[in-house]
DNA sequence: TATAATAAAAGTCAGAGAAAGTCAAAAAGA
DNA sequence: TCTTTTTGACTTTCTCTGACTTTTATTATA
């Protein structure tokens, strides 16, 4: 079996253990345990515990840092879910704007809610950043905001 | 628990429990307390309890010197606005989630909405660009999102 | 009393060390 | 061949400390 689906496994066998669907690691600990690079990690983590898998990761650096991933539990509003994945690498701000209504429509969001991330995914918040860009940020954005409301 | 992590919170609970939102300690006695290096005191001030996150420090030296760390309270849209000003065309990762932990902690939002607004001025979510353009999306981002809660 | 010396604080800063992040190139699989 | 995996060298961020500086208060002395 390849090291990456190993390691795979552990961690999810970590998120398994947990009552709150945390799992908190320290990359090189961790790393040395699996008996892998340390960057290894950070593929693991960006090929298979993305915001479309479900799970949202932070981390710090410096002493005592750590890598923490949070699987995010699919509800009853597994509708989310699927608009996560319906997403995909890029998207207009006109069609964002129609997610956005849908989900307050839906009750999926409220108004508030509404407004920030309409805020967050309007062109002009993101004016520093080449417009060739724009479209997949905003993919990225939305999806990542729409997992944390599960 | 980081050392730091540890100072922060020990001051947090001085804050709470003065009426005054004040909390005064002797440098040297307080590491000795806490077990550090007199300077790191100095350290966890300037990294955590910064103008920017809400606080003013005053100090004297000399015999009967102290150190004296205020929490400012403000109204909830000048609060508001005084941390919009205070972001300047960029911001890292650790400022941003410091922001949104007092914004918490002063209730200027809730659990819910800093979820929000950390899933999106995260760096996972901002993959797609460049690592030179992030702090100044961030600062962007983070500034319209305050502001649509005006 | 006025001034000088001493002691008692806090402040600064650079360096060491700890940890995670990035990226390109090599290796392995499909 | 083309994609995915794996690695390691290098970068960046964060923490912690100790040596040294500056400021203030107290005490001793002329």
């Amino acid at each position: 079996m390849r090291m990456s689906d190993i390691i795979t496994k552990e961690i999810i066998k970590m998120l398994n253990d947990s009552e709150a669907n945390i799992a908190e690691i320290q990359r090189n600990e961790f790393a040395n345990l699996m008996g892998c690079a340390p960057s290894q990690i950070n593929y693991v983590l960006s090929s298979r515990f993305t915001p479309e898998h479900g799970y949202i990761i932070e981390s710090r650096r410096g002493g005592g840092g750590y890598i923490r991933i949070k699987r995010v539990v699919l509800s009853h509003s597994s509708a989310l879910m699927h608009i996560i994945n319906s997403i995909g690498e890029q998207i207009d701000a006109m069609s964002t704007r129609i997610v956005l209504e849908n989900c307050l429509e839906t009750g999926l969001i409220d108004e508030k809610n509404a407004r920030l991330m309409a805020s967050a995914l309007s062109n002009s918040a993101m004016q520093c950043v080449p417009v060739v860009l724009r479209d997949s940020l905003r993919a990225s954005l939305l999806k990542q905001m729409l997992l944390s409301l599960l």
